[in-house]
Formats: C-alpha cells, structure tokens, sequence
DNA sequence: GTAATACTTGACTAAAATACTAGGTTTATT
DNA sequence: AATAAACCTAGTATTTTAGTCAAGTATTAC
C-alpha cells in the first residue's frame, strides 16, 4: 500500500463526485475546475477507477461519472489500489528465499505493517469522510447549504 | 503522510537496527547486505535519521549506528516523517483561500485522512513490530528457537 | 443527419523522486 | 600508522509523477 499524490488526486477526485453526483452525472471538466487537476490527468485515473468497477460514464450530453456503488460503499484502499500500479516490494518475488531467510525479516516485517494500513483504509468509505468532516468543515464555511447536508446524509442512509 | 517506497527502506533499515542493535552499535554495511539496500543510499537516510534525533552515529571500528530511544518509543510516523520530504498538499497555501471556497474542501477532507493515517502509524512503535511479527515468521523460517517461539505464542494468546 | 458533448486512446514530455555511484573527510580503535 | 567506520558532497541513470497534445469513438439533443 503506497500513499503517493496520485492516490490523493484519486481520493479528491472521488470525493468531488459523491459530493455532486447526487443527482446528475459530474463531468470530469466539472471536477477539473474545481479541483484544479488537469482534464486528462482526472481522464488517467477515472479510467482505472471505472475498470475497478467503482465509477461509471454516462456518454452524451448532459452525461459525466457517477459512483457504480454507494458512497459507503466505496472504501479509500481500494480507490489507491485502482490508481496506483502493485509495485512487487520483496526481492525474492514473495517466495521468501533471500539469502539466509534473513532479508526477508523485514519484508515481512513491513508487509504486515502494510495490511494493517490497507485494512484501515479499508474500514473508511467516502460516505464516512464526508459525514465527518464535511458538514462541520465546510458548511460553516460556506454558510449555506446545510438542510441539503442533512437532506443527503438521510438519503444515503436510506440505500445503505 | 506519504507511503513510499523511501519510508519503506527507512522503516525496514530501523528494523533491522532494533533488531540487531541489542549490544553493540551495527554499521550500515551489515543492514545493507542484511536487506540489499545500496550502502549510500542508506548513508543518506541515516543521515536525516539522524537529525531527526532518532539514530546515534558510533564513530570509528567497531562503531556503526544505534537507536538513540528504546525501540518502543520509536514510532513508524516519525520515521517515515524524518526521511521523506515535507509536501505541501494544498495549493493554496494552507491558507485555504482557494477561488470560492469550493477546491478547499476536499483537501480539507484529504488532510484529515492523512492526519488519521499519520496519528495511527504513530500509534505503532519499532517495538510492537518486533514482538508481533518476528517470532511467528521467521524464527518458523530459520528452524529453531521453536519453543521459544510457543512460549511467546502463548504470551500473546492471553494478552490478546 | 448534424452537432454538441462526452469519453477513449496513445504518444509524448518536463520535472521530481528514487536509488545508486564515486570520491572524499573525519573520528576512534588497534 | 593503519584501519574501520561514520559522515559529507556531488553527480547520475532510471523511474515515476503529473501532466500536455492530438486524434479518435460514442451518445444524445435537436
């Protein structure tokens, strides 16, 4: 599990869209703009994310992306582990015969460690860091908006 | 908080060190034929473990490095902090005054999951690792030290 | 059907990070 | 003095990142 900031353009980006698609499909030139990423970088990563099977395209006009699954179900690990490549981290290719059992010490050692963070970010949807954070965040900030929060939250937990 | 492959190599390295550092100082050549990581490569993270007040530089033979706390006040985020250079995520500044507020949010929402991912990896020490990980795979691997192995098994069992 | 809009694909690139190489200088032990 | 080790400095090849650019294909409104 790597954190890297092609996984936290992927997390924003798919935070964008559960926080607009509610209703219609965003398009990606939506989420370019508001995010500042640029159109074809978002382009990259949303085709990872709709092989991943966690978004789909809506062709057409007045079309974009929209999440394939609800927003509490949808995990952050498996957001990076879409965006990012599985980057092989043993040597010996995870048969564990480096020289003298040794190196593998901390191969190990760090995998383990590894599966802990993936688990946790297993255990946290997007639905749960827009509960969390957005609505004390945000909504003050904007000052606006709030019943519509509230509105959504209640939708979300009723096709949960 | 990144995950790279850098923090990797440093946590493996500090591993090691734990592990190996019981006595006697352990000099960057035996961790860098320990766990194949090119001898210069590991210079320039022990130099930053280094300032970073976590590692003691043992000059001359028989020198090498030792951890400067015990292995249980060493956490994984601190590490992975002293190695890796220190992003600026937002585009803003951090002074979030993002063009209407709007591109703000998600790192808002990004930052907080990292400061989570952070606050958790600070809750694991060099320590823990060792005792979690170590007896099971790879005293298994090197064939021995079985009962010892069980005895500590058992330990865990009942803490667990 | 045409046009608008959207998504797809592939080639290319500048900049940064990664991992290493080479060569030195101190410092302390023997 | 010789040696072993940390410590320092600079450079460098490779890979990854974070895009850009160009030319498509697909869908729907009209």
């Amino acid at each position: 599990m790597r954190l890297t900031t092609k996984g936290r353009y992927a997390v924003t980006a798919m935070l964008d869209l559960a926080f607009h698609s509610q209703k219609k499909p965003v398009t990606l030139t939506d989420i370019a703009t508001r995010q500042t990423i640029s159109l074809s970088y978002l382009e990259q990563l949303f085709a990872r994310l709709r092989k991943a099977g966690m978004v789909t395209g809506v062709r057409g006009p007045g079309g974009g992306y929209k999440l394939s699954r609800a927003a509490i179900d949808i995990n952050i690990a498996d957001i990076i582990a879409a965006v990012d490549e599985p980057v092989d981290s043993t040597k010996c290719g995870g048969k564990g015969d480096c020289q003298e059992g040794q190196p593998c010490l901390t191969h190990d050692l760090w995998m383990g460690l590894s599966d802990q963070i993936r688990s946790y970010l297993k255990g946290i949807s997007l639905a749960e860091i827009l509960e969390r954070e957005h609505v004390t965040e945000v909504a003050q900030r904007q000052g606006q908006h709030v019943e519509h929060v509230v509105n959504i939250q209640k939708q979300e937990e009723l096709s949960a």
